[in-house]
RNA sequence: GUGUCCGUAGCUCAGCUGGAUAGAGCAACGGCCUUCUAAGCCGUGGGUCGGGGGUUCGAAUCCCUUCGGGCACGCCA
């Protein structure tokens, strides 16, 4: 289904060319004078030059043009140029009930499934989820979901950190502290014990102790990368640990994901492309792709158009061993591989930028990637707290993510109970869908690149343009919804058919936008697009519920076109907020 | 030093490919609940868009310059 402002755009076009001007110049946009008219035209200022006439003379030519439109109420041309428009309420209700009517509420999406491939969350098996992960995760939840509207068969994969030095710490730490477990016992043959060595917390706290001696300690630091390179090398008692120890952190990984409705179509990791590195090595060497300098191998990544320093991307490091980039490539050779999509996107903390344009310059110059494949590094800012630095705790500590979804889930809960009447139980679970609304909208409402403040006492507030306003916005709708459902009304049937009132108009308009603000959401990436939009819907639908009593309406018609424009409204919030990765309860 | 992102109301931020009086939210103040959830709606006050040049009929938006800040810059991830 053709956009909304195509389809308005194309009558205007038809006007510019019927005046004898290029008809490009009709190109509409939504008034910036919402006081003076509903949409724009500015193409008769950008054609005065080129006709050598007075903006104003090609404006009105357009105009008479249009005198009889379907489309448009009124088209008047005001100095200097500008053509102002009002639509026709009967245009804009019957596109509305198009858009009811279709998939996708008329979006259009390819016929055929292309695969997107969307990397974050990023976490790290030996440490502890903390603030520095909700953005990965929260975002590109969203960008996938994103891209499974518009029609990819997008996958996220979580890879993790799992096969680095800080492996080596965590073991070399339980050696010091359990050396008689069978896992350090090299004569060891048998059955290796099915329970983990330790619990998840004692996890949680052994990676900080073992990083801190070991920044105090050579001889400890020693003993971690000896640690590290026998896990990789595959001695079997280090694989039996270090499984036992994948499986907890894992686990309790999931369980705080999941609690925030984020969920991964792959759990890969760092190491479970070690298998091919040796392949991809020999490729790039052979082709010499790679090349000594200061005794690691490398590839360089400079090109003659490049106005700042470019170091190269080290693949080897001069002591023989791999790192971060080693197995980023061979992840994006793996990848290429197994689903050949059309587009990678990583999700990752902006300073790692310049990191990411290595490995992706190295990527397409060693031919690991087809060329038409689109490698992109979304770059997001700091969670900062109210003094402007880094989120902490009260005590200056590092949030922990569980510890931050709790104290939200906490203050909402509370924030229930002052105003509103319900049990205990039903409060909680309300809370924690509100509570969820809460985090996600204040993240994704930002931009990604820029740094935000996570304000805890903002986002429990719920005023304004935040996630609880949504989702009160949408319980309103299925309040009225349900009551004329039990007032025996067809709901189920009621469909948009007219326009009566200058509030539901611009509802109608607003909701028009859909497909164009989706489409540009998921072209630029941009899920802060999606908060704009819900927001500005919520707002208009607000305006409207204030203005027009639906449930007492007598005149049949106009009840069940407003309960249409009720739906789909409804639908449409829903919709948005279920890409962003939250939904509304039926109450709050 | 090189590069990069940013600087918009007291605070937190929008402003899409340049367009007519720069918008929200919070905070402040004033209205609106016997009628679909007041977590809402309506209104008032508050900004030389860091500064200076330039391009343009027209600039917060594009170019240059300058000041201020964040971040990154070969063997960490």
């Amino acid at each position: 289904m053709k956009e909304f402002l195509e389809v308005i755009s194309e009558e205007m076009k038809n006007a510019f060319e019927k005046a004898g001007y290029d008809r490009e110049l009709g190109r509409v946009s939504v008034s910036n004078r919402p006081d003076l008219c509903e949409y724009q035209c500015n193409g008769a200022m950008a054609g005065a030059k080129k006709y050598k006439v007075a903006p104003i003379e090609i404006a009105k030519k357009v105009s008479e043009m249009l005198q009889g439109s379907e489309v448009f109420e009124s088209a008047e041309a005001v100095m200097p140029g500008f053509l102002n428009l009002v639509l026709k309420p009967s245009f804009v209700s019957s596109y509305v009930s198009k858009m009811a009517g279709a998939d996708k509420y008329g979006l259009d999406t390819p016929s055929d499934k292309k695969t997107v491939i969307v990397d974050y969350g990023g976490p790290n098996v030996a440490k502890a989820l903390h603030v520095g992960h909700l953005r990965s995760a929260v975002i590109g939840e969203a960008v996938k979901r994103l891209f499974a509207f518009c029609g990819y068969n997008a996958i996220g994969d979580i890879h993790m950190g799992d096969w680095g030095l800080q492996m080596g710490l965590v073991i070399t730490e339980l050696k010091e502290r359990k050396p008689d477990l069978p896992y350090f016992d090299e004569s060891y043959t048998g059955e290796y014990p099915k329970e983990a060595p330790v619990t998840i917390a004692e996890l949680g706290e052994l990676y900080p102790t073992a990083s801190s001696k070991s920044k105090e300690d050579p001889a400890y630091k020693e003993k971690a990368m000896e640690a590290t390179l026998r896990l990789q090398s595959g001695d079997r008692g280090y694989r039996a640990l270090w499984k036992s120890i994948m499986e907890i952190s894992v686990g309790n990984m999931k369980g705080i994901y999941d609690s925030l409705d984020v969920h991964f179509e792959l759990w890969k990791g760092e190491s479970d492309v070690q298998d091919i590195i040796p392949e991809m090595i020999d490729y790039l060497k052979k082709n010499d792709y790679m090349h000594l300098s200061e005794g690691a191998w490398v590839i360089d990544v400079k090109k003659d158009t490049d106005t700042k320093e470019m170091p190269p991307c080290i693949v080897i490091k001069s002591d023989g061993a791999s790192l971060y980039n080693t197995t980023d490539l061979a992840t994006i050779m793996d990848r290429e591989k197994k689903y050949a999509p059309v587009k990678m996107v990583y999700l990752t903390d902006k300073r790692q930028d310049l990191y990411f344009e290595q490995v992706f310059r190295a990527a397409r110059k060693s031919g690991l990637v087809r060329d038409d494949v689109d490698l992109v590094h979304i770059g997001f800012g700091t969670v900062n707290g109210k003094d402007g630095h880094a989120f902490k705790t009260r005590e200056g500590g590092v949030m922990r993510l569980e510890q931050l979804v709790s104290d939200i889930n906490d203050m909402t809960y509370e924030r229930i109970m002052e105003s509103r009447q319900m049990s205990e139980d039903e409060a909680k679970s309300i809370a924690n869908i509100v509570a969820l609304a809460a985090i996600k909208y204040g993240d994704l409402s930002n931009q990604p690149a820029k740094d935000y403040i996570f304000d805890m006492d903002k986002f429990t507030s719920f005023e304004g343009d935040t996630g609880p306003y949504i989702l009160y916005t949408i319980v309103r709708i299925k309040s009225i919804l349900s009551r004329l459902q039990s007032d025996g009304f067809d709901v189920e049937n009621a469909v948009v058919s007219g326009c009566y009132e200058p509030t539901q108009k611009s509802l109608m308009m607003q909701l028009s936008g859909f497909s164009a603000m989706i489409r540009s959401a998921c072209e630029e990436i941009a899920p802060n697009r999606i908060c704009t939009f819900i927001y500005e819907t919520a707002n208009t639908f607000n305006r409207f519920y204030h203005e027009v009593k639906i449930a007492t309406e007598d005149d049949k018609a106009k009840k069940e076109s407003y309960t249409g424009l009720l739906k789909l409204t409804k639908d449409i919030l829903e919709t948005c907020i279920a890409i962003l990765g939250f939904a509304a309860p039926d109450k709050m």
